[in-house]
DNA sequence: AAATATTTGTCCGTATGTATT
DNA sequence: TAATACATACGGACAAATATT
């Protein structure tokens, strides 16, 4: 923070507004302030200097922070920095959603939002080991922690195998419960493959992000015992809410 | 793709322009279309009428994907997608760089930038299990692959054991060779966290992607067989360009 | 081979939002 | 608050290259 480079010689050539590009490095900076001098941001003036724009500019920088409710503006006092921490979600042979968040004494609730039979498509047929063009249970969910939206998932399931799932997902908000009523004892997952990028408009909806929002998509495979493939996953993180802890690797 | 929600009432009220949506929207479609019709696109007056904006907008939008290299417009022809994949990233407890990119017989090579010896912070002292304020080695590396760069990444050691590995990693970029070179026969990872964020301008620089581009940040130790932590590493993946691989998790 | 349709490239102009002074 | 400069967004018209019939 020493130094700022210049963001753009006469402004905004780049398709983002100057507000909003000094507002998304504002943010970036903000996990620094959070620790410093009571969570007080350097003055608009300093702002403006060292971003060198005009004060209005860093003004609606900081108004725009303030909408997605990251900063508190105080006449006379200054502003202030409102964080909210992320929530570390464990992955690990046996990862599961609740216990993933009872560690934290967070309480985890997975809310189904809809299911439906679709026809699989190559590759979730491939994954599942089902014939191709086989009926699959498609689920999605929505994975709250602290009354905030922390996931947005879709899983794939054997029809034939699973056909009373949503019933008993309704009723259990658990998909451990559920599996273990459709007669999985219990399951691993297999591998789990993570990649970033931006959220669609319904992706962002879901998860109550804004439109664009960062997301970390994880596509995971469960295994029951025997070491067939029972579930097909990919998960959505709101990125800003959760960090992605590996064990043991 | 087949109906498109309308962006935003007069466009650029938002701080992002129209055309910069529309090229984040179009960009997230690129993969389906590679995959069909010889990768070419909808035609610019058909993107115009599915996301109801003017054909200029849509031009505006195509215009700055195609100076981020992933489409190509060919008058008379039509726009096509140029794609590159994503590189599949193991993380587990022997992850190494080069040996990651060896299995899909792509050549990974680490490149030193630069290196310094620093007094370590508070976090970076707990993590190497040193005390407050020592002295630690500073290294900040690019990862290449196919010419590309993948990661950027800063590690911090401890200075009076690991003062010989800047030189060592400058003649063999790589970190194994030159930690056995300093005496250390092996090491696994004890724990990887992953998060996604937007790269600040250095990063965004030193990756080759446009400011603001989507990252996957993975902070790990790494321990020696006694369990001893030995380095403490901050990389930082192209998200566009990476996928990672969490082995039997 | 020739005419026609499709597609991208370039030019004009007008209105509005952004950013500084 | 006002003036200025520039970027965005829209609309239309036509040229140039390619594809289709």
């Amino acid at each position: 923070m020493a130094e700022e480079t210049k963001i753009d010689g006469s402004g905004w050539r780049s398709g983002v507004a100057l507000w909003r590009q000094i507002a998304d490095r504002i943010r970036e900076d903000l996990a620094i302030w959070a620790t410093q001098d009571g969570g007080r941001l350097p003055s608009e003036a300093e702002l403006a200097a060292r971003f060198d724009v005009n004060r209005h500019t860093v003004r609606a920088a900081l108004a725009a922070l303030a909408r997605e409710g990251l900063v508190r503006s105080e006449r006379g006092r200054g502003t202030f920095v409102m964080r909210r921490p992320r929530i570390a979600y464990p992955i690990g042979r046996r990862t599961r959603f609740s216990t993933a968040l009872e560690a934290q004494n967070s309480s985890g609730r997975i809310h189904l939002l809809r299911h439906a039979l679709v026809v699989a498509d190559a590759v979730i047929a491939r994954t599942l080991a089902l014939p191709d063009a086989s009926e699959v249970l498609m689920l999605e969910t929505l994975g709250v922690a602290v009354e905030t939206p922390i996931s947005f998932a879709t899983h794939w399931l054997d029809a034939a195998r699973f056909a009373d799932l949503p019933a008993h997902l309704a009723r259990t908000e658990s998909i451990t419960a559920s599996l273990a009523a459709c007669g999985v004892q219990d399951y691993e997952r297999r591998s789990t493959v993570l990649e970033a990028r931006r959220a669609t408009a319904q992706e962002a909806a879901e998860l109550d992000i804004g439109d664009g929002g960062l997301l970390m998509v994880a596509r995971a495979i469960n295994v029951d015992l025997s070491g067939h493939p029972i579930q097909f996953s990919e998960t959505r993180f709101a990125a800003e809410r959760v960090e992605i802890v590996v064990d043991g690797a």
